[in-house]
RNA sequence: GGCCCCAUCGUCUAGCGGUUAGGACGCGGCCCUUUCACGGCUGAAACACGGGUUCGAUUCCCGUUGGGGUCACCA
């Protein structure tokens, strides 16, 4: 085990990491990036990975969101070791710490309205001077108190020095104390902050090692303040960057930030796809493109995480999609793909039709459009540029291949190859002056499978009675 | 705007003082071929700029420019 102790104690604990969405939307890219490195770390340290709901915000948190972001969570193989824990069930606690802090003098009462604040960052800003609050409380003592008026908690930040702090993706971060503020711990009606319940809880838990968004880096110096005053242990911090939209503008919910659910639904992207792409994104091993799950836990170290964000490029997670299906397992596959056709789907020919559909998709819809042929009823609906294949010579080719095909006796992909080609070779034609016509004829489409394989699959009655409805006959031969 | 962070092909990245700057996606060409794919081969494509340090900078330092993050009784 690598000797990337706390800066706290000098001895090993084992390594507990946490992901802790706020459950206000769907699991979005990021997130998912975030939990995926979390629990790579806690699986490569051979540590622990736990999940948390910061639930405190009660307009916002809603059910269907927790339960989305479990089911993306779990779609990934990303559950956590042990049961979650809900911030909001913990505020009583959160409480608690914060009038350990008042006592301990590290934090006080500030009788100061939400209007005073206002109006003193709007005479801040219009004086153009940077905003920082300096509350006449901080010091004041308990005779000073006004009665019956709510109060908030603030915590007492340092007023001068600096703190860095040694990120393992960032490296050294260096912050004068003086930019740091008196932030709320509990607001007037008692309830705890985000900056307050985040330490309380990662301490509580045990949390070793914080590996969470850029955008929290700053927040990191606030919850030291807050840790520095309780005397706990610091955890190590990792803040990778975020992930950007193909446009480098960040990624929110209406730049194409989609919740992982769309990617499997909507986009028909499989889960190990997904993975593989996210843990590239920000993240490399010399050459190497694929890596299976347990590479990964072997590989993996928070330190090599790029430092600069990164784009969501949509055609290498579809390109990499499109590797995972051709390796994914036939019988699963159709699984999957007979979701999407319907009850017509036949599992046992989807499985067997497998091998020559997967090299031809990139994602699971692609996967069904391609199977659908195979379920279509008679007569085919066809597209114009098949319908448009069948004119009056191809009709007669294919009323020949129908008799030649009706009298084949073995029929398998070699025989019906060489049949054909055979066919071909007594016209004087090269093999696609009638495999076109077959095809839109067999399926309706002007790309398929292999045209021999699309005849072994759908067998010898449906493949001549389709033929059949394409001839002059009109499919009336018997 | 203050503070913090970042910077290699269009994109994801390898590189950790001396390389023809490598791979992948995408793009072009060729091959394979009954269509479409897959696959194989191949081509174009990058060290943001300016100063240093050094015998030598993509690599180390500073600045500029550009990008991002953050400044709530949200999380």
């Amino acid at each position: 085990m690598a000797s990337i102790g706390g800066s706290g104690t000098g001895t090993t604990s084992p390594v507990v990491t946490r992901f802790a969405p706020s459950p206000t939307g769907y699991l979005h890219i990021g997130g998912a990036r975030t939990a995926l490195f979390n629990w790579l770390f806690a699986r490569h340290h051979g540590g622990t990975y736990l999940l948390r709901i910061e639930d405190t915000d009660r307009a916002r948190s809603t059910e269907p969101a927790i339960e989305a972001i479990f089911d993306g969570l779990n779609w990934l193989g990303l559950g956590g070791d042990e049961a979650p824990v809900f911030q909001f069930a913990r505020s009583a606690r959160h409480a608690e710490v914060a009038h350990q802090l008042l006592e301990a003098g590290h934090a006080y009462r500030c009788f100061l309205t939400q209007d005073e604040l206002t109006a003193r960052r709007e005479k801040a800003q219009a004086e153009r001077k940077p905003f920082r609050i300096d509350s006449e409380w901080r010091d004041a003592g308990p005779d000073t108190w006004p009665a019956d008026v709510p109060y908030v908690v603030r915590i007492k930040s340092p007023k001068t020095g600096e703190t860095t702090i040694a990120d393992q993706v960032q490296g050294n971060v260096t912050v004068n104390n003086a930019e740091l503020d008196d932030f709320i711990l509990l607001r007037s009606d008692g309830t705890p902050t985000y900056m307050l319940a985040v330490v309380v809880d990662d301490h509580d838990m045990g949390v070793t090692h914080v590996i969470r968004g850029d955008d929290h880096l700053n927040n990191a110096f606030r919850q030291l303040v807050i840790i520095g005053g309780l005397n706990w242990p610091e955890p190590v911090y990792a803040h990778v960057p975020l992930i950007h939209g193909g446009d480098g503008a960040k990624l929110s919910k209406r730049h194409g930030a989609l919740g992982v659910d769309a990617y499997r639904d909507e986009l028909g992207i499989l889960p190990e796809a997904l993975f593989n792409y996210l843990l590239r994104l920000g993240w490399g091993h010399g050459d190497k493109e694929e890596f299976t799950r347990d590479e990964a836990v072997a590989l993996f170290d928070i330190a090599d995480v790029g430092k600069g964000p990164s784009r969501f490029d949509l055609k290498k997670l579809l390109n990499m999609n499109g590797h995972y299906i051709r390796a994914a397992d036939d019988a699963r596959l159709a699984q999957i793909a007979a979701q999407r056709i319907g009850p017509q789907a036949d599992l046992a020919l989807l499985t067997s039709a497998m091998p020559v559909l997967k090299t031809r998709a990139r994602d699971v819809i692609e996967l069904a459009d391609g199977a659908a042929f195979l379920f279509k009823q008679r007569p085919l609906a066809m597209t114009p540029e098949a319908a448009a294949l069948i004119d009056g010579d191809a009709q007669a080719r294919l009323t020949q291949i129908s008799d030649r095909l009706r009298s084949e006796t073995d029929w398998t992909i070699e025989a019906l190859e060489a049949n054909l080609k055979a066919y071909a070779e007594e016209l004087g034609l090269g093999l696609g002056k009638l495999a076109q016509p077959l095809r839109a004829a067999l399926t309706g489409q002007t790309t398929s499978p292999g045209i021999f394989d699309v005849l072994a699959l759908l067998g010898r009655d449906e493949s001549l009675a389709r033929i059949d409805a394409q001839t002059t006959f009109g499919g009336d031969r018997n």
